[in-house]
DNA sequence: ATCCATGCTGACATTGTTGACAGTTTATCC
DNA sequence: GGATAAACTGTCAACAATGTCAGCATGGAT
């Protein structure tokens, strides 16, 4: 295996200066840079990340923190943050957090501890609901890990943040429902752990408030972000007296939109003739199901690889983002799930 | 923060006894091996992973390699996978190989050179297409690394594998359609690149000639067990004149099943009245479709797990399960996508 | 009494890289 | 032209562990 030594006696040089060239450093002559670069590109020399990270306490690795790798949401977010990783030359290490396995602070903190000694990252991705949850960004502060946020709404101190403005998103998307007419416009909730969750909601309100109308409790279902809660609350909407019935349902993601829509189907309701249904997210889902669903685009690939390079760009000092907050744009997706209201 | 030579004169030995308790090296007294394990204790120490796998050249971490992670299907195994991983004390890594930059075999052996090079992994998991790729098995081989591969047919030396008998399972789903009386059965095939594509028509074809039916090649679809393709594929079988349109439609995976289905929705054909479909993964996507799709189940978490279990017990010498392998149970799920043929 | 084998222990070298610091050349300004 | 600063380059020690090998004690065989 050739090492620094090697490619510096290759290239006439010292190990310092190809160190030096191999970290983007300053000083060095840009014929030695050239030669030095000919030199590693001709052997093949790859650093050894053992070596480097315990001279210089740095992993180049960054941690990826969820509960669980299983929904669409979660795992575009990854696939953003591995590509903008992987161009970096870092790792990505992925670990999920077993709620039912933790029930304490300590515990918490124990798990942490030992995820950090044994391998410190350079940063650690948090996503939703962990984004929200003020204890670990506590821990994580006290373990001295640079932490980014992925979708909280209320920004605490210290840690980089990338949202988008939920309150407007979901204002914008119930206006759309709204223009088409629809005055019965249910509104299905995802986790309450999540700060995504009120913001929606209160968009969600606010569009009704400026249009006049009143928030009917009945029209408000509970969901936990799954498909199976979607189906339950579209049941339950669809279920209501024709006279309460909604005749178009906003759903805070797009996997319970998809269990809106099945209801509906089984229920032999025609969309979006009879009822309209409108998503958030824009996963992969919301273009596989029929009719396709008009949904809040989210740019989750985006959230994953900005919250990758705000990491990477402070764990090389070459920036301090700690604190920073990027809010990305949102867009509507007009698709086939909504119509005018039926008259 | 506490390293090994406060362990040992903690413990009033020194650091090399130290290491020896740490590794459960033989040729150590007892009682002394009961005072490093205290000064461990009461220290909190903690060994640095840079250090070991510096001079040690072991890393304490897997990787699981895949060309994208978009899929229901590499999904559901990364999730198995890390759920055994973490379990037992190792990392797991996930790392994306794009293929758009790799052409041929040089840049392939320098890309997994880079990478083992970069934090040797204690192994590598292998999904498809990359299970089926002989080039990188061969340079997993040269570099020495012991490799678990995912759904491969084709049983190669070396390397543990795990997978299911995709002839038979498509055998059997096959049949399941020629029990509903079904005669004009169209097959989405995937890509062509993965064993199981091949093993699967095997399968569709061992069916039919079971039942004296011959192949038609109107009927038999090229894919890339995508959504898209598969909503080609069946807008082109639904387009064909009446006779020879099929009754129903084996898709080679869920996704491709899920195109079949909205190609079905938009041409107004009645699922299963009219058209009967029927995929293969029972993926998430399975059961949030209308109607839920007929499958087969393959066991894709436990895929993840048995194949990290492999690696970590390889890894740790406690046995050797390189070249064995192991073929797990797949089992049909019945659903709304299938029903009797129409008269 | 001597020798050897055995089991245990520790000193020291080694792993590949980077930071601190020192030395050398080149550019800049009066 | 000389002083001074800036840019460049190299030497050496550290980082935290493990492998090698020599040394020590012990006990049994000669």
């Amino acid at each position: 295996m050739t090492k620094m030594i090697d490619v510096a006696r290759h290239a006439g040089v010292s190990v310092k200066t190809v160190s030096r060239v191999l970290n983007n450093e300053p000083h060095v002559q840009s014929t030695l840079r050239e030669k030095v670069r000919a030199a590693v590109r001709e052997l093949g020399y790859v650093p050894s990340a053992s070596a480097r990270s315990l001279r210089s306490n740095r992993t180049y690795s960054i941690h990826l923190f969820s509960h669980s790798l299983r929904s669409n949401f979660v795992n575009s977010i990854q696939f953003g943050a591995l590509q903008t990783c992987q161009d970096a030359g870092y790792r990505m290490v992925v670990t999920m957090l077993d709620q039912s396995k933790i029930s304490d602070k300590d515990e918490l903190r124990a798990w942490f501890q030992t995820l950090v000694d044994n391998g410190r990252p350079d940063g650690v991705i948090l996503v939703p609901p962990m984004s929200n949850d003020f204890q670990i960004s506590e821990v994580m502060a006290d373990l001295n890990i640079p932490v980014a946020r992925i979708g909280p709404n209320k920004i605490e101190d210290g840690g980089a943040t990338v949202t988008i403005d939920d309150r407007a998103a979901a204002r914008e998307a119930t206006q759309h429902l709204l223009d088409f007419g629809h005055k019965r416009i249910a509104f299905v909730r995802g986790k309450e752990d999540q700060d995504s969750t009120h913001e929606r909601f209160k968009g969600y309100s606010d569009a009704l408030q400026d249009a006049d109308l009143k928030i009917d409790p009945d029209l408000v279902k509970p969901g936990l972000f799954d498909f199976q809660t979607g189906l339950t609350a579209g049941t339950e909407l669809l279920g209501l007296p024709k006279k309460k019935r909604p005749t178009a349902v906003f759903a805070a993601n797009d996997d319970m939109a998809a269990g809106v829509l099945v209801a509906a189907h089984k229920l032999g309701v025609q969309v979006p003739s009879e009822l309209s249904i409108i998503g958030f997210d824009d996963s992969e889902i919301a273009e596989t199901m029929w009719p396709a669903l008009t949904t809040v685009r989210q740019p989750l690939h985006q959230f994953g690889s900005v919250a990758m390079e705000m990491l990477i760009a402070n764990s090389g000092k070459r920036s301090d983002t700690a604190g920073e907050t990027k809010t990305l744009p949102y867009i509507m997706m007009l698709r086939q799930s909504t119509g005018p209201a039926p008259s």
